[in-house]
This record gives structure tokens, C-alpha cells and sequence, in this order.
DNA sequence: GGCATATTCAAGTAGATGCTTGAATTTTGT
DNA sequence: ACAAAATTCAAGCATCTACTTGAATATGCC
């Protein structure tokens, strides 16, 4: 209460009711507008976890990331729910997944300075051989081709794309035998955004076989109405 | 430069570009974290428009109106162009609009607040006869229906959708006469909160005609690839 | 050139935000 | 009931944000 310079509102209602409701809007965009909010909800994107393991993830103090996952909470971007001591957050639909791909799209069309942000964190990516989703999806079943799932393997066991196997990539090295030399090796990990599947890929290749990334990650996948499956034995592993 | 707590990045780069990065992601968000930028872009997603014309539409100062749209521009959601005096600007493709109606949804779906907002904004909707994207497309050709256009005509000038009639309310009550008695009026106007609409569908079933309101606007339409036409006699009038 | 119009820039202020530290709360196991 | 573990709450500080006012810039018209 504080700013009057014309008349009122546009037509209906009475006082600055239009302010009101544009500032209930932008308070959804206001929650996301914070990096670290972002990494949590990338990373609830995959399925619930305890604070503790989410303030790990975005190398935060716990009180912090606590407080983040409180303004989450209020602006209805995620839920909790209690289980003995902890509490376990994840996102509250998939709204909130669209919005979060939303975000990512228009910084990747529109915003100069993202590609250099990205290639610092990623690394040079030209040379990995990538894989669309409708890729994918038509040639799963084909016998000539694997999927891996190269995320933490709690995320794995949370859910994953039908037919994957869970191969993190601290594995992956010591695990090269069991994979065919012959076949084609997709692996795929959080999004559009996450190092695990690219250094999966060059890790790989670094060793001869054929390996490429899938494009997107596990939250567009299921987003997309395509087949997941989950080990469910219990949300999320220590 | 300010905190380390534990060690670095995750893997690859180095320092902490996984935090640049989403603070990247963040800053577009950020600038849609306005309830004032939010109008903005609700309004720029009918086409370009000066900046003068935007600060009237979102009842703001000039200078504060300018600053909030270098700030669009600054984060890419927003370009301009010069046309002797006057700037005008335009948001810089449809993956704004995309975000825009993802803040929107997550707002109207996971907001507890938000009915009571758009109540007080908007009015009592329950009796309003409303009509979804698909059910208009199906009927627009079937000559039992009119469509209007209910929004400032130079928003009907820069583009409606095809075989829309411009009748701003303004108009409304005058044009009555104009209106068929028999066919069922569609109303539409910049989106599914502009007020526009529900009180030409509440003028006209007062006069005892029949009428209905498009549940979203012309962005959303033109967004899904919907024939739309223009009346390009200059983008945006006086 | 000089005046008018449209827009941006700059400085100032009240209030919000992100992180920290340390204490308070809630549940489990004994 | 008591200690331990996980999380939240509260206070404090440095920084940023939204708006205001007034001056500066750029274009068009005479």
C-alpha cells in the first residue's frame, strides 16, 4: 500500500486488485529467480529427497537450504512429507516441470551469455554424438542399442526410463567389461544440463565403443507421457 | 566471491560454473519475478508497443516503466526497435510466451492464494459461459457462431484470429444492434486473466443475447499454430 | 539552429533477499 | 525420560531492488 498516481484499476473489481493478482503471478517466477532454488528443483525434478542430501547437492549450509525449500514450499513449487526424523521434499507437479523447462529454453534462445556459462561447466560439447527423444523412443526396442542410466543411483530406483540399466559413472570405469562393444550405448542423466551423461559418453568413446547422449534427461522423458519404470524400494537410498 | 564451504565444482570446468550456470537459468526468471514486468509482457504478447502506451497500460511512471524494460531486454525476453521518436518493443519470440503461461499455470495450480486474487481482479466467473481452444477451432466455420475481438483495437490491428470482428468494449454497448440475436458470440482478449472478455460476455447475456468467452487469449492461440490474420496498417496506433 | 517529444540515465531511499551463526523443535532409540 | 539426529526458526549483516525525481540524450519538425 503506497503507490496511487491515476484512477484505479482497469474495470471490475475495485483498487489495485490487477497489481495483485500480476504480483501473485510473478511471485511463482520469483521463487525460481535464485540459482540455487533452480538446482533444487532440478534436482527434485528427479524425485523426493531429504534436505540433507539436496544441501549436499547444491553444496549449501543445511539452515540455507532449508530456507529455500521453505519459500518452495509457500509459493507451492513443492510439497514434504515427514518419515521418522526426515522430511522428504519433491515437486508439487508437473506444472512445475514445465516451468522449469520453460526457464531453460528461453535462456538458452535468448540469453547471449548462457552458451559460454554452459560450455565452462560442460565442457566442450561438439564432439559428442547426441540423441533426440523421438530417437529414442523408436529405436528402444530395437536390440541394437542400450540405455544407461548414469545418475546417482537413488534417482535410479525413484524412477527411470523403461528398459535402462543404472550405471553411475563412478562405476562406469570399472565396469566397462559388462558393456557390449558391438551395440550402440545411449546414457542419459538429469536434463538438458547435467555432466554425467556427457562424461559418460566421453568416457566411452575414450574406450573405443559407440556412445552417444540423449539429449533431454529423465524429468522431459516422463514429462512427455513416454515409459518410465522404478525399482521402488523405498523413494530415495542413503 | 564470497563462500566456500566445502570443496568445488562437481566435476568437470572448474570453479564453481555449476553455480554460475543456474544463476544463469535464474536471471531469466528473475526478471520475470515482477508483478509490474509481468503485466509487460502480458500485454507485449499482443504485439510490439511503445513505451509510453506500456506505461499507461501498467499504470507505472515512464522512467520506472523504461527501466523494467531494459531489464527485459537485458535478459533477452524483450527486443526494440526504433521508429523515429518512439521505441517500440516486442518480446523476442514465443518461448516468452511459453514461460509466461507456465508461471501462469503453476500460479493457478499450485497457488493457494491466487482464486481469491483473481477473483477480486476478474469478478465472479461461475456464471460465464466459457469455450475451450479446440471446441472454438472445431466451430469457427459453422456460421452459427460470431467471434469478437474485445481487446484495444490497435491490439486487433497488429493480429487476431482469422475471421475475428475488432468490437472493443467500449464499443460494446453502442454496437449492440450490430450483433446477431440468434448466433452464440465468442468473446476473446489477451489471455485467461484480461477482464475484457467477461464483461462483454457479462453485457451481452444481460441484452439477452447468447455469449461465451474463448477460455484463453490470441498469444495462446497464435502459440499453437492457429490461423491468425493481421490488419497491418502499422503494428500498433495512436 | 532551436524547440518539442520520447526515452534513457543517474542518484537517492525504503524495503527485501541470501547467507551466516546459534538456539529451538520434533522424532527415534534406549 | 534422555540423548542423538534432522530440520526449522530467529537475529544479524551486506547486498540488491523498485520506485521517485530531475537531468541528459536522441530524433523530428520548423
Amino acid at each position: 500500500m503506497s503507490r496511487h498516481k491515476k484512477s484505479m484499476g482497469s474495470t471490475p473489481g475495485g483498487h489495485d486488485a490487477k497489481k495483485e493478482l500480476f504480483d501473485g503471478f510473478a511471485s511463482v517466477a520469483k521463487v525460481m529467480s535464485s540459482g540455487r532454488r533452480a538446482e533444487i528443483v532440478d534436482v527434485l525434478a528427479q524425485g523426493e529427497r531429504p534436505v540433507d542430501e539436496i544441501s549436499r547437492e547444491i553444496r549449501q549450509s543445511i539452515a540455507n537450504t532449508s530456507q529455500h525449500l521453505q519459500l518452495l514450499l509457500r509459493a507451492g513449487l513443492v510439497k514434504s512429507r515427514r518419515d521418522g526424523t526426515r522430511i522428504y521434499y519433491s515437486l508439487s507437479g508437473p506444472a512445475v516441470i514445465r516451468l522449469w523447462a520453460a526457464v531453460r529454453d528461453v535462456a538458452v534462445e535468448h540469453l547471449a551469455e548462457l552458451d559460454d556459462l554452459a560450455t565452462s561447466y560442460l565442457g566442450d560439447r561438439s564432439s559428442l554424438t547426441t540423441m533426440t527423444r523421438d530417437e529414442l523412443r523408436e529405436r528402444i526396442g530395437d536390440g541394437d542399442l542400450m540405455l544407461i542410466d548414469v545418475r546417482p543411483e537413488a534417482e535410479f530406483r525413484a524412477g527411470h526410463i523403461a528398459g535402462a540399466a543404472s550405471v553411475t559413472i563412478k562405476e562406469l570405469e570399472t565396469r566397462l567389461d559388462q558393456l557390449p562393444n558391438d551395440r550402440l550405448i545411449v546414457a542419459y542423466c538429469r536434463g538438458p544440463y547435467c555432466v554425467y551423461a556427457d562424461n559418460a559418453v566421453r568416457i566411452l568413446t575414450r574406450h573405443g565403443m559407440k556412445a552417444a547422449r540423449l539429449e533431454e534427461g529423465f524429468p522431459e522423458w516422463k514429462e512427455a507421457g513416454l515409459p518410465v519404470e522404478a525399482s521402488n524400494t523405498n523413494a530415495s537410498g542413503a
